[in-house]
RNA sequence: GGGAGAUUUCCCGAGUGGCCAAAGGGAGCAGACUGUAAAUCUGUUGUCGUCCGACUUCCGUGGUUCGAAUCCACGAUCUCCCA
């Protein structure tokens, strides 16, 4: 693993106008550890680019840095939310990229590390997402447009509601497969919300490019490793209490939910809870009803979260070879 | 020792004479992704050829039949029941 930071450092130091170093790949390829050493070499500090470290309380199953790690570089966007909130691609642009000015302010260089392809991708192309009435996708405003869709969506089936966007807005859902109904769901919001069509939204959104210039390696670890590294991780986060972690995580949402929320199957909605680690262990601790999952003992839950944790990964590697401007480390 | 049942493509599992390369699910592989993305969804998955197609498969061997994963015989392995 060694060797890769020194090669980024390198290049780095060669680019004169690099603003901010990103360093993305799969889950337990190794990034972190590579970006850490790149920061103690080139003075930088961590921004995680991962959408489930954001939450509070969820340190095993995330593969969080650990404090003492933190202590020795500092780690930015972890911990800024809580499991049974909500969150946004929006709030997290808006919130990363204050904290990358202040770090190139303080004449430190950011160091973006991490696998949510959606949020680097964002950061890297500065895409537009301000033109909601408020800044918040949860707002009062936004709200009510956002009941209307639930609305629909109780209402109407898979095909109705594909029917209902291509009403709307033709290009977008010839894009969007209809058994895709998040997506339609979403779409359908947010045309009713901004009264514009994808095609719109996303010219806008690309309007201008990033006021800062980005260094970008993905790093493409060799698939039967890195699915062995993803095993003999998922063994570890388990020794390290995995388990319990994921028990307290639920029963924090459980008690901080609206109680009528938190006694029924909303609760398992929480973007939170189905971060890989922790939905699989659910069923284990509450609803028995979820036992067609074929989750009955913690071995096979374990078995679970090392094959999701295996298809995620590869999920990240098709999004990463896409990256703009990305140099690919192969490992 | 006697009796009953099982054996299907990577796995589970449907299939009981032609419409079967064999339903469905899982795993695998490939892909999509522009406001909750560790989510959600799509395609593909015996071999060969570009589709039509050709070829080799359903424990093994032999048989019945125009035709068998499906019927028969023997053998192998496994499960259960009576000794």
């Amino acid at each position: 693993m060694t060797g890769i930071a020194e090669r980024i450092a390198d290049e780095y130091k060669i680019s004169s106008k690099t603003d901010a170093v990103i360093v993305c790949g799969p889950t337990a390829s190794g990034k972190s550890d590579a970006a850490m050493e790149l920061c103690s070499i080139i003075g930088g500090e961590i921004v995680s680019c991962d959408s489930m470290q954001i939450y509070r309380l969820m340190d095993i199953g995330t593969a969080k840095a650990t404090p003492e790690m933190r202590q020795k570089i500092p780690h930015h966007m972890i911990d800024i939310a809580d499991p049974w909130g909500n969150y946004s691609l929006y709030m997290y642009k808006k919130a990363a990229l204050a904290v990358i000015e202040d770090i190139i302010s303080r004449g430190k260089v950011p160091v973006i590390c991490g696998g949510t392809g959606l949020y680097v991708n964002t950061l890297i192309d500065n895409r537009q997402l301000t033109d909601l009435p408020d800044d918040s996708f949860f707002s009062e405003e936004s709200r009510l447009e956002k009941e209307k869709c639930d609305c629909l969506l109780k209402e109407n089936d898979i095909d109705g509601l594909h029917l209902i966007l291509e009403k709307n807005d033709p290009e977008a859902a010839s894009q969007i497969h209809k058994n895709n109904v998040k997506r339609v769901y979403r779409s359908l919001c947010l045309y009713f919300m901004t009264g514009k069509t994808m095609a719109e939204r996303n010219d806008e959104s690309l309007k201008s490019g990033s006021e800062y210039s980005f260094l970008t390696y993905c790093l493409m670890p060799d698939r039967g490793s890195l699915y062995r590294r993803i095993d003999a991780r998922v063994d570890i986060m388990r020794e390290a209490g995995l388990f319990n972690e994921a028990e307290r995580v639920y029963s924090a949402c459980r008690d901080n939910l609206p109680s009528d929320a938190a006694a029924s199957l909303e609760i398992l909605k929480l973007t939170a809870l189905n971060a890989i680690g922790y939905k699989e262990l659910i069923p284990l601790f509450d609803f028995p009803e979820l036992k067609p999952l074929k989750i009955y003992n913690p071995d096979e839950a374990f078995d679970m979260i090392k094959r999701d944790s295996r298809q995620y990964a590869k999920r990240q590697i098709t999004w990463f070879k896409r990256t703009p401007g990305a140099s690919f480390i192969e490992i």
